[in-house]
DNA sequence: TCAGACATGTAAATGGTTACATGATTAT
DNA sequence: ATAATCATGTAACCATTTACATGTCTGA
């Protein structure tokens, strides 16, 4: 069987949901899986394209009064045997992150301690909006869909993000006390 | 002034070391940046060439006996200055990984439970053999290096290395035992 | 009338990997 | 002989981003 990237794997995924457009993909990516996955329409559009040529999706034309119409698409048979044969496949690569943070820490020497706590401290801001963010789409969840039935897979995600990121403000706290306490 | 790829940079930063070479580049970033930078001899190659056109370095022929020759890169002080500017920037972007592990989970419902466990197991085993060479190169690093000039910056880096990969641990038990506990 | 959401798409550029090509030297 | 390490480089390919281009409809 023809392989494919993740990112069409991604999308094969998404058109099991009520995400059945190129625009609806985009959306449902940016605010659910954004902290594990991004997409862009210079992908998404070729991609459906490309499943559609491989016979994995069929598209139809909708419209709704008041909105320009939309091109739906529903996977086929195939299209959900390709996304099951990749989904049981058990090997997963583990991310390796490039960190620029870190990537200019180790050059750490050639570097004020000045610019090196302000770069830490930049970072923590990030990640403590980033955890924020986190607690908000878990609480959403949790208020509004928590019968849904894909509930619990985006809560578990979401745990993910949640601890990692903790993790690492953990390091920037322990790290900045670290650099600070140096003497020059 | 001109900006660079986070790649230049690095190059950039090991060319403040001992490493004058692609080839040595190369080894350094396998052996010491691994964790959080990849780079591969078609890009080391090719960016030295461009940092020479740019006056940012500076080659030379060097041989040793017994080896074949070897093109040694010198920073300029424009060199050394297009780093430090780029170090005090204090603006570092937190990476956002792409989980192939979280994407297949985030898809749960289309999966057998089996087939989901299956992938957690095989996941923290890549992560326990991650965090084992992290410590590997810590104990390293304490016991041959320790006094060295960068060897506090390569043990930060690392540390951050062991947070966030132990949180990922700790999380793959924690939603192991959820999803098995699961019932059909 | 004009901003903003909805909606679809392409072309060029970017950043990176992989495969290929070459060749010296050393140790087995 | 030949495998391993040292050493340099290019070309093709791949995935992805960015910028561009177009157009509908709603509500302020």
């Amino acid at each position: 069987m023809k392989t494919y990237t993740h990112t069409t794997y991604a999308i094969l995924g998404i058109l099991t949901t009520e995400c059945k457009t190129g625009y609806a993909i985009k959306q449902l990516i940016d605010n659910s899986l954004n902290h594990f996955w991004k997409i862009s329409y210079g992908q998404i559009y070729p991609t459906l394209k490309l499943i559609v040529q491989d016979g994995l999706a069929e598209v139809q034309t909708a419209s709704t009064e008041g909105k320009p119409d939309r091109q739906e698409y529903f996977l086929t048979p195939k299209g959900i045997d390709t996304l099951k044969v990749w989904l049981e496949e058990p090997t997963v690569q583990i991310p390796s992150e490039k960190n620029e943070l870190l990537l200019k820490l180790f050059f750490g020497q050639y570097q004020s301690k000045e610019s090196s706590l302000a770069l830490m401290t930049g970072y923590k801001q990030k990640l403590e909006e980033r955890y924020r963010t986190y607690e908000a789409i878990e609480q959403g969840i949790n208020e509004h869909s928590s019968t849904h039935k894909d509930a619990l897979y985006w809560l578990i995600t979401l745990d993910y993000g949640k601890r990692v990121t903790g993790a690492a403000i953990e390091w920037c706290d322990h790290t900045y006390t670290k650099l600070n306490s140096k003497e020059e």
